[in-house]
DNA sequence: ATGAAAGCGCTAACAA
DNA sequence: TTGTTAGCGCTTTCAT
């Protein structure tokens, strides 16, 4: 049975806004009135029909994350600290697969569609920086991740160009000098691959290492099927690499998978290191070593940004934040110790 | 700006009715009218209020999926089915994440505390029986894998037990004796747990091998780090096992890990096979043997049976559908074959 | 401090 | 085939 702020005003004997108003707050309730509704709705188990209040209010408490791909266990780990942190703030968080394809990111943004979220939490691929812009700005949207930049938007992402170049310098740190670069990005779009490239370069050569453009390896995507081929090709060169920077896990992963199939060792002949630190990879044989983000703190943080947006908290100009990370040195960089505890 | 029925019933000169007609179908519509109606909504660019559609009607066209853990790459990629399949029946998917808690579990089926779903796709943990069937069945829900049995609700799940028979039986034909299996559950919940034990008994009496309870290794979740100190645990007996059957493929890899830990190799001193096909055992060092469930399959079944529910098609009695599963074998039990393609 | 009442945008029953 | 209208449950303005 669905309880209805009128049952509760007619239990209570008062009126139907000063039921609301013990719910919202939004006016004084005297203490003896307030305490009969309380009653009220606790016997009869009442529950705002959310629909209802939106409708009223314009606010439907809902908010979107928007993720190129869900099967990626760092959006879904994001995804996690996202949701319970939305649901701390009242909001009820809903996820989109838009499976970076240009298409669907352009159904997300493009809210006006349906009214059904009050804000956005997004992390473009493929969409460009004119179409973010051509956007409707009504319902607020913080960016994650992919940055597509210059933008009037909230933006999370860590610093790709400093990830880069601690993995790098980890590499050489282990008198590596031909290291290669997975998921070195052709298109404009898919900025961190740019970023974390170009981190990739600098850090070659701070350290005095020529760039090889045969070991800057593209790759279509960014999953374990694009490391493993990436890897595959650089193996068969005449001179491999003895060093692997991955663009993430996933693709380290893969690379790592190519360098077991050739019969070589990980990393006495070639060393691999990826960025996000996903739980794979503390499993993984050779254990992967990684830059790890802070995914806790960028999913809460997205939230807290979002909402904050929403509710019109004193208008700042978009803030540009880049969360914490670090180094997690494993077996694939530093070989035979292994680990008591992953 | 956002357009309503009002605006294009104006501009098309006609009633707010016909509008809604000609958006929903509910009734015909004139030719002629309906597509002087269509050029007002596509000019205008009117796109439906959800919420007051739903106060009206009562549906909100949002689903839940409710799984134990977001983490785990199983449900990842079932969600991901779910969620296009819900899309394409019109319905919005919002996944909650129960981590597995009877708590939240109980939250998540008790949809009276706020009506914002029209159902609930749901694959319990913790929850009880009787916790199950003293929920209001006002929105429909189906129940996925675990399966809290004897209640009126569609279930989608693989028969596990076959399942099991058929790993087991693989392991066998492998000349393995020792057979391990991780994951075998205490509790009472966690039903899958149990038949995966059962069949695991079942498989090895068939063959004519002794049950052996120390080598049927109790976990207390299901994750890589369970199966990582299981693994440790049975390595540190004085008769390992041969074989290694896991839970599921989480379980397995990081059994895998523990092996390679133990400086002992996979398949030639234990053979391990898991279940759930997830991608990562497809890169994994050795790629792992699992029992592949068909997850795309499960996640349309799922939707389409909660959908016909919320339409109230035909009143059928509960389902209980057992997809279709099928072993794949890959290095952890054949061994140096290595894929060309993983 | 409390109540009455006007809609929010839509669907569906009732009329024509 | 089309139009009119009564709410769905709630927030919020205007009275009291």
């Amino acid at each position: 049975m669905v309880v209805s702020l009128k049952e509760i005003a007619a239990r209570a004997g008062v009126s139907l806004s000063t039921v609301s108003n013990v719910v919202n707050g939004y006016r004084p309730v005297g203490e003896e009135t307030r305490q009969r509704v309380q009653d009220a709705i606790d016997e009869l188990g009442y529950a705002p029909n959310l629909s209802a209040r939106h409708l009223r209010s314009g606010r439907t408490g809902i908010v979107a994350l928007a993720i190129p791909e869900l099967n990626n266990p760092y959006f879904a780990e994001l995804a996690g600290a996202a949701i319970r942190e939305a649901a701390g703030l009242g909001y009820t968080l809903v996820m989109e697969d838009t499976a970076g394809e240009r298409e669907r990111e352009l159904m997300v943004i493009d809210n006006s569609r349906r009214q059904v979220v009050d804000g956005l939490i997004f992390s473009p691929v493929a969409v460009t920086r004119e179409e973010v812009l051509a956007r409707d700005p009504a319902t607020p949207m913080v960016l994650i991740g992919e940055g597509v930049y210059d933008v009037p938007h909230d933006h999370i992402a860590i610093d790709n160009i400093a990830a880069s170049h601690v993995a790098v310098q980890h590499l050489v740190s282990l008198d590596r000098y031909r290291i290669a670069f997975i998921g070195a990005q052709a298109g404009d779009h898919r900025q961190s691959a740019h970023l974390r490239l170009r981190g990739y370069r600098e850090a070659l050569a701070g350290a005095g290492l020529p760039f090889d453009a045969a070991l800057a390896a593209p790759t279509m995507a960014f999953g374990r099927a694009d490391g493993l081929m990436a890897m595959r090709d650089l193996l068969a060169r005449r001179q491999p690499p003895d060093a692997v920077f991955a663009y993430n896990d996933l693709v380290a992963i893969g690379a790592m998978r190519a360098v077991a199939e050739a019969g070589m060792r990980i990393p006495d002949d070639i060393a691999v290191i990826g960025i996000d630190d996903i739980e794979e990879g503390r499993f993984s044989n050779p254990t992967l070593t990684t830059i790890s983000p802070d995914k806790e703190h960028i999913g809460r943080l997205a939230v807290q940004a979002l909402v904050a947006r929403i509710e019109g908290k004193p208008v700042q100009p978009p803030y540009d934040i880049q969360p914490p990370f670090r180094l997690v040195t494993r077996e694939s960089t530093l070989g035979g110790r292994r680990a008591v505890r992953p």
